[in-house]
DNA sequence: CTTTATTATAACAATTCTGTCACTTTCGCA
DNA sequence: TGCGAAAGTGACAGAATTGTTATAATAAAG
């Protein structure tokens, strides 16, 4: 059950908004202004802020940027001014999705549990088989323990890693990694590396679960 | 650069969004139909695709289900059906973000950021000044050219990106990269890649704008 | 089965990384 | 000002990385 704070000085508003919500399964604490808001998100913690932009006590950008520099919790704008530049601005602050009065209550529904989804995503942390990549720490690992891999071990595991599922050609990976103002590397060069990871990466390097031959074509990571 | 694929039939639109897509900085390659869009989705790797509900040959639910499915790319519906019921249904096949027809260009592209970064694809890049740290690649550049820095350095790097702001102690610094089973490093080695780091990112190393000393307390970042 | 293109491996020098030492500089404070 | 602690610097050796070469293994096709 997601815990939502909900900003917003109209109270009719509010109070529609607080039976549907809780209807539909979320528990929902709500505030009238900016002060009151900056006040309780640092005192009790939220999954996810809906945020009135045009409060009447100061306007809710600012309320937006101290919330995300400090908490980093999602926001949603809640907005009578549908204007482009509102909605632009919205964004630049930080926001999470930004949705126009009058909305449709499944809608609003739809898009809290979509920013929920989008940003309850592993902060940063992939498994492949029984390796942890952390691209926040800039490490893999197995069992907790460091694979100390080089700096282009790592950034050909991140190109992987980004195109999972994909065949990815010999092309397509030196250009990843060794694109140096066009210039080229022995094209063996891939060859020894992708031995070279698969040496600290798999569990039995002669047969790769990891990191699969497609030949003719490259390589690919479906685990 | 972001490379985007649209999905779209009315060639008006096409070429309307191309131009404007690319001169805001993407990368863009448009089908007309569902089938060109699985298939060119199954040989290329896309970072977003814009994708219209109402194909002519097919709908674009199935599309958005496949392609979420197989390739786990982020999708967002362009649509001129702004009823609730298609709303809710496009979030329920996983879309990112549902956009109705007719949207204005630059909220489009502020959408599309704003899933880049929820879905983590830019999410990535961070900006210290004029250096730019790409988690996504493992990379961090100036003007664009690598700065080759080395795997520890790097892992340096972040653990002040990720404590931005905030005073780090030594013993911080040392417990984040060199926790080896418990064991020290001589302290002077943090000293020394600070040093090191420095002399890479900083245009003045001897009065370094990134990486700040805190007499006494530590080092920061904050830029 | 043999041929051929593709991928894998082993081994090599040049370069870079890594940690340490000795020494210098800087800063805050008595 | 001058002392002492904290931070910075330059240089060093051992280890690891990086790119290449030569050679071996492998798989697909005739």
């Amino acid at each position: 059950m997601s815990k939502l704070l909900l900003v917003e000085d109209d109270s009719g508003i509010v109070s529609a908004l607080i039976e549907f919500l809780t209807s539909e399964g979320f528990s929902v604490r709500s505030v009238p202004g900016q002060r009151e808001a900056l006040d309780i998100v640092g005192r009790e913690s939220f999954d996810l802020v809906l945020l009135d932009v045009s409060l009447s006590n100061g306007n809710g950008f600012a309320v937006c940027s101290a919330i995300k520099s400090e908490k980093g919790i999602p926001v949603i704008f809640l907005t009578a001014s549908d204007d482009e530049y509102s909605t632009v601005s919205g964004f630049e602050v930080g926001a999470d999705d930004y949705i126009p009065k009058p909305f449709r209550p499944r809608e609003l529904v739809s898009r809290i549990r979509n920013v929920l989804r989008l940003t309850g995503r592993t902060g940063g942390v992939t498994r492949l088989g029984d390796v942890v990549i952390d691209t926040v720490r800039g490490t893999a690992s197995r069992n907790g323990t460091d694979l100390f891999l080089s700096a282009l071990e790592y950034r050909l595991l991140l190109v992987f890693l980004n195109n999972r599922g994909a065949v990815l050609s010999r092309n397509q990976l030196l250009e990843a990694i060794w694109d140096i103002a066009g210039e080229f590397v022995n094209d063996n060069t891939l060859t020894v590396y992708i031995k070279r990871l698969r040496e600290k990466l798999e569990k039995d390097p002669q047969n790769p679960e990891i990191i699969k031959t497609v030949r003719g074509l490259g390589y690919k990571v479906d685990i």
